[in-house]
DNA sequence: GTATCGATTAGC
DNA sequence: CTAATCGATACA
């Protein structure tokens, strides 16, 4: 029987949960019938401590999930169109979370493709605004207990599909582009390979 | 108050 | 390369 991962799992740091995620299954349980997906991609963003963390500068009504406990969705509009999946990591306060980059479909890809407009498995949910637009995640499903249903992530042994992690750094931020915190299953199609440079970089910041 | 930027994406 | 479009931020 799947259940979801308990809290303590999500109750250490982000870099730490991050890898830990990969080869994990999320599951969004809707009306319409079961969504799921093979996590192949994400990337950690520290609190107070990381300069391109929504936290950095404190808390804001869009940010308010991320001080809370660990093991919720953190979802927030991106450049005011996209969505993108987040989940809170760390002890409360601090305000670390795993942003959700790409999934492998493993359930409902036919719901999937109608949201996406897209047929191209590989495609369905590469890139984290795809991801929440494949799944239907808005601001409804900000602060979602991510320990329970109706959107979850199951407490399975990894499935790296015999991938390796490999290391990178954090897409399309200006900040802290040093650190190297994103995490991907090596060669795995789903993944958002960069495309561009990132534009105008402000700080290194180790 | 106004101006600009972004943890993005699709399209030209 | 750009438009899309809004919350947060920077600044007068």
């Amino acid at each position: 029987m799947l259940r979801p991962l308990r809290r303590a799992f999500y109750a250490r740091s982000p870099v730490v949960v991050a890898r830990a995620l990969l080869g994990r299954m999320l599951v969004r349980e809707t009306r319409a019938g079961k969504l799921a997906g093979v996590i192949v991609e994400v990337e950690a963003y520290g609190g107070a401590r990381d300069p391109a963390s929504h936290a950095y500068r404190g808390e804001t009504p869009r940010n308010r999930v991320m001080f809370g406990p660990p093991g919720h969705a953190y979802v927030y509009v991106s450049y005011g169109i996209h969505h993108c999946l987040n989940v809170v990591t760390g002890r409360p306060g601090e305000a670390s979370a795993v942003l959700v980059r790409a999934l492998a479909a493993v359930a409902g890809e036919k719901a999937m493709a109608r949201r996406r407009g897209v047929a191209d498995p590989d495609r369905l949910m590469r890139g984290p605004g795809c991801v929440a637009q494949a799944l239907g995640l808005t601001r409804a499903e900000d602060g979602a207990d991510l320990t329970r249903g109706p959107l979850w992530i199951a407490d399975r042994p990894a499935d790296r599909d015999g991938r390796a992690i490999a290391a990178g750094r954090r897409i399309g931020i200006t900040r802290a582009v040093a650190r190297r915190w994103r995490f991907y299953l090596a060669g795995h199609p789903c993944v958002s390979a960069p495309r561009r440079t990132a534009r105008r970089t402000k700080t290194l910041h180790r």
